[in-house]
DNA sequence: ATAATTCCCGATTGATACAGTCAAGAATTC
DNA sequence: GAATTCTTGACTGTATCAATCGGGAATTAT
């Protein structure tokens, strides 16, 4: 089980925009350099944290995305969410069938789910810049 | 992200055959219908689970399967490990490029795979069984 | 022996989702 | 009005998933 390359992508976008001073912003072409993502499939990433009031964009000279909310506002799970349309979701709790241990393997699999959804919930990408071990704003000169 | 069906079809039939009496064997067919599971896909996982020894197989009239060993000593890491080859792994750790932010973004990955992995691994084919809350074994009158 | 039973195994298939590309349109600035 | 940048939809190749199919090998019963 992996985390797909979509919401990588997502986190990778959002966090780097979490290291830009507010009011800047960055133009999709230099995001995906800086995060080595393939630049049109960046596009419609951006474009839709974008509708998920993620981000916030300006077109023409001198436009580019920055962040629509404070990054303590944005957990990890809005970010992977936003993408990939749900989070964990081990299996579907309302169509499980009866079987001889059945109700076990049902509750395991609720609570891990829950386990790692509140982490994602509880995780926001403050906290992702927060805990980088320090070079990430290196390339601003700050 | 989802846990894959042959993954869950695996844990059901293992506690299945966690709450039979040690030493009885049950097969495939039936296995199938308890669980609610398609008989030719089963077999395969089956089969995959004996080489893997979270399971044995007996041929011929009379023959079925069992645990391969005790229910506690089955975690429920052992059992999706065995079926798809990997546990929960977020991203590939020795290959994550740098970029502004990212050592956070990678640290956070790995924390999260590893409290998701830590719960599958502490926990036990015993431990569903255990917690099942009660009819498991209402179709073996006991 | 031989037949019945049950597990064992490889090949194949269909559908779906993932990851990414392409081409062009709309808004904004200079 | 020209350059820039985001916006959008359509399209494509690849891989993985979730099975299915057909038969082979071991074991037991008669």
């Amino acid at each position: 089980m992996q985390i797909s390359r979509k919401a990588d992508y997502a986190l990778r976008a959002v966090t780097i925009l979490a290291t830009l001073p507010p009011d800047k912003t960055m133009q999709a072409q230099e995001l995906g350099e800086l995060g080595k993502i393939p630049i049109k499939f960046l596009e419609q990433i951006l474009l839709v944290l974008k509708r998920a009031s993620i981000l916030l964009s300006k077109r023409g000279v001198g436009g580019g995305y920055k962040l629509g909310k404070e990054a303590r506002l944005i957990s990890v799970a809005d970010v992977i969410e936003a993408v990939d349309g749900d989070l964990v979701r081990f299996i579907d709790v309302s169509d499980y069938p009866a079987y001889p241990g059945g109700n076990g393997v049902r509750q395991f699999l609720m609570d891990a789910e829950s386990v790692i959804n509140s982490k994602l919930e509880d995780t926001s990408v403050e906290d992702l810049v927060r805990n980088d071990s320090g070079d990430a704003l290196l390339g601003y000169g700050i």
